[in-house]
DNA sequence: GCAAAAGTGTTTCGTTTACACCCATGC
DNA sequence: GCATGGGTGTAAACGAAACACTTTTGC
């Protein structure tokens, strides 16, 4: 690698991109974090982040720099928004994009692939290099408010998820409580879930298209109204000896539902 | 004028700043652009802005911008987020960080200052240059978004406002139609608003004709849309001692109980 | 006098909240 | 069988939506 330079009429702030990753394993919200090898701030924890390269967007220099440093390999990121305060970087003016991330459940137990990452609970949070405290602040509340408005939770859960699952997570993120059954009540009277039947890895093709079909039915079951009861029949399905759980019932996220239901409601839904 | 140049190691993008202007003239929601005067692009229409400098935040730099180009000398921007397309300008590789911010009526029907800027309505924007028509959209979602957790609407108003101005200017924005006893309520019981004095200094027929404008505006916006019923009329009884306005009350905006307010529903409130 | 806007109150309806019981599971 | 957590129904309270009449002002 040759020794370049670029050279410009006017002087150009350096722009870097930082990710703030949510992690959910049941119980915590976390936090992803790199602890930092070089100075400035060498030894203390920051966001996955690095500098924007010219051929990538910003979303692209945040996902490449995520997977660089963390091995995570996302899709789906938010802007948080730039970060522009003249001295946030001492070495010199650094201007920032963050964004957020959310990564599922077994990513946050799965082990980190990079050495100097880990995973923190949001409540022990080790104070963080540059302004990355003012950032996960403001990241926290974009979050706390998005998520009444987007599916969010759902990319923090496993594909499929119990409603308890969800509540857990939602009551973790907002730092609330909810009532057991109106939780329950709202979520599905949404109908952006479809109910998943219990077999965790079932044979794929068999059972596949069986899967397949129920779900379609429950969905529009669930569209139609909620005047009374989802009371699907559990009648003579699933005698399995070992999965005769009448609860831990699991969902999933049903993107098509939900696009109709954002449309429904003209693009102000509220979870 | 001395030629200077800086030399970094690796390239960067150039950083701008894009303001868009929001301002309300009692009728439509306007968007005050700028005329390019050289390419590329010359001869479109763009939002304020340019060239971030090295010692301003990008808020300043907004700022700075829309005084020198506009004139408007405004304190308020709200950022929107960074947009960093590849190609979004053809020149080079440009980022900017879009704000938008809310300038009041008189500063919307006082002329502008610079020859170039000039207020559109939102349902008459030319064609814009770079990505200037998508920042547009992304703009007036996050309008459309924020003004139901913001007090946005007052910063697009006079000080002294009445009722139904705040409420053609939240029907401009949202583009729906409230019902007037409802949204009368909903707003004064918020506790937000303060009544104004009548007597207090109302500038006379120096805009006398804005009523006259006014009035025929609404006509003419409401012509189809009327649905239904101011009934029957009934004979003026002038035998009221005063013959001081019984409409018309005007209202302020009170930060203090503003501020009261948002703690009590614990920061989630909605207009 | 007439047309058009502003101000006000009540009823209806739907949503949210609060709350209790029974069933599965694991120990 | 006991503790824990999951699943469902229902009534009360609250807030949003629908809706009519009266007065002021300008012409």
């Amino acid at each position: 690698m040759e020794k370049q330079s670029y050279t410009y009429k006017y002087p150009r702030p350096a722009v870097t991109t930082d990710c703030v990753v949510f992690g959910f394993d049941g119980r915590d919200l976390k936090i992803l974090l790199i602890e930092r090898g070089i100075e400035p701030f060498k030894g203390c924890w920051a966001f996955p982040g690095g500098f924007l390269q010219m051929d990538e967007t910003a979303e692209q220099g945040a996902l490449r720099e995520l997977k660089e440093e963390t091995g995570l390999d996302l899709r789906y990121i938010k802007q948080v928004g730039a970060f522009s305060d003249v001295n946030r970087d001492p070495r010199s003016r650094v201007i920032t994009i963050a964004f957020y991330a959310l990564a599922r459940k077994s990513a946050v137990q799965g082990g980190d692939d990079a050495a100097r990452a880990q995973w923190f609970a949001l409540n022990d949070i080790p104070h963080l290099a540059f302004d990355h405290d003012y950032i996960l602040r403001k990241t926290m509340d974009k979050l706390r408010h998005d998520i009444h408005f987007e599916p969010i939770g759902f990319g923090l859960l496993d594909e499929q998820f119990t409603i308890p699952e969800l509540q857990r997570l939602y009551e973790a993120i907002l730092g609330v409580h909810f009532d057991r059954r109106n939780f329950h009540k709202k979520m599905l009277q949404t109908g952006i879930l479809e109910e998943v039947d219990d077999f965790e890895e079932a044979p794929p093709s068999y059972f596949g298209d069986r899967r397949e079909m129920r779900s379609m039915d429950i969905g529009a079951l669930f569209g139609g109204m909620m005047a009374s009861e989802p009371k699907a029949s559990y009648a003579a399905r699933d005698d399995d000896s070992r999965s005769t759980r009448r609860w831990g019932t699991k969902f999933r996220f049903n993107k098509k539902r939900y696009d109709e239901f954002k449309e429904d409601n003209n693009f102000k839904l509220e979870f």
